[in-house]
DNA sequence: CAAGTTACCTGACGGC
DNA sequence: TGCCGTCAGGTAACTT
């Protein structure tokens, strides 16, 4: 589910949980993910450290301790996070487990391995994590993410929009669901190059991308409220796509039907009325 | 340098 | 029932 809204969702449920806990032990499947688990590494250096902050960065969660250490996780496509009893079953995909203090365990699960546990142990924690996202876009709420910076990075640039914004050197945190959503929403075709919009074009999806990334947000926290034991996959957001998956249907705006097409591998959906390809 | 392709994995689903 | 192809929310390392 990982996209912006869901990671910081899930960042914001696991905060209250892991707040002052102290890790006791890390344990591992022995799975490769993305990248390999330094299991040992971990557990060596993070027992009995207490955790001092969770927060997000593009689609990552990074996890800091007293001593200094960081876990930067990433969900990839199917990865998921949650608090559990210690006694609870491990369920199948569960790969690695960071036992804390009151009988609780903060467990990375994921089918399809393609998430990544990294692990920064150096006294410098901080200054190498922002090596870590020196080429990450900005934040779509920041300052430094405005029209003006947009629309100099898109004018070399003749790839499709949806490309471009799900680009994370661009700018950090938009999938293939929310950049469907988002031209939608501001109505321009994902096709268009991204060199050809204009300024006006550029602040209304800037807008569009904030406000629809912030409302999702909301609507998650809304209902993922616990994570202790729970899958955290019941998200209410699902409930407000106007255009993902639903080729064939109907256009909420105009009543005309939704085409799919496929841009650079992704499945992309677009109302041909709404977003027309040329304005 | 931009843009396109491939690889990494498992599971769910539809067709036969 | 099962076998097969297709598809799935992401990213980075390739090649062109």
């Amino acid at each position: 589910m990982p996209e912006l809204p869901e990671v910081e969702v899930i960042c914001q449920g696991l905060l209250i949980h892991l707040l002052d806990r102290t890790i006791t032990s890390v344990h591992c499947s022995g799975k490769q993910l993305r990248a390999t688990v330094p299991c040992k590494e971990m557990q060596t250096k993070l027992s009995g450290k207490r955790i001092c902050d969770l927060s997000r960065r593009a689609k990552y969660l990074i996890l800091t301790t007293e001593c200094g250490a960081a876990i930067i996780f990433h969900l990839g496509m199917t990865g998921n996070m949650g608090i559990f009893d210690v006694k609870s079953t491990i369920k199948k995909h569960d790969h690695v487990r960071w036992t804390l203090d009151n009988n609780t365990e903060l467990r990375f699960n994921d089918p399809r391995r393609f998430g990544a546990v990294h692990f920064i142990s150096t006294e410098n924690a901080a200054e190498e994590i922002h090596h870590f996202f020196a080429n990450t876009g900005p934040e779509p709420f920041s300052r430094t993410c405005s029209v003006a910076y947009l629309t100099k990075r898109a004018a070399p640039r003749k790839i499709a929009i949806k490309k471009f914004i799900m680009d994370n050197h661009v700018i950090a945190g938009i999938g293939n669901i929310y950049a469907n959503e988002t031209l939608f929403r501001a109505g321009i075709h994902p096709e268009r190059p991204s060199c050809s919009l204009s300024k006006a074009e550029w602040k209304l999806l800037l807008s569009t991308i904030r406000k629809t990334l912030k409302h999702a947000i909301a609507c998650g926290g809304s209902t993922i409220s616990d994570f202790r034991g729970a899958s955290g996959d019941g998200g209410y957001f699902q409930m407000n796509f106007r255009i993902y998956g639903k080729a064939g249907q109907n256009c909420l705006n105009c009543g005309g039907v939704i085409k799919k097409i496929n841009i650079g591998g992704r499945s992309s959906f677009f109302c041909p009325t709404c977003q027309p390809e040329k304005v």
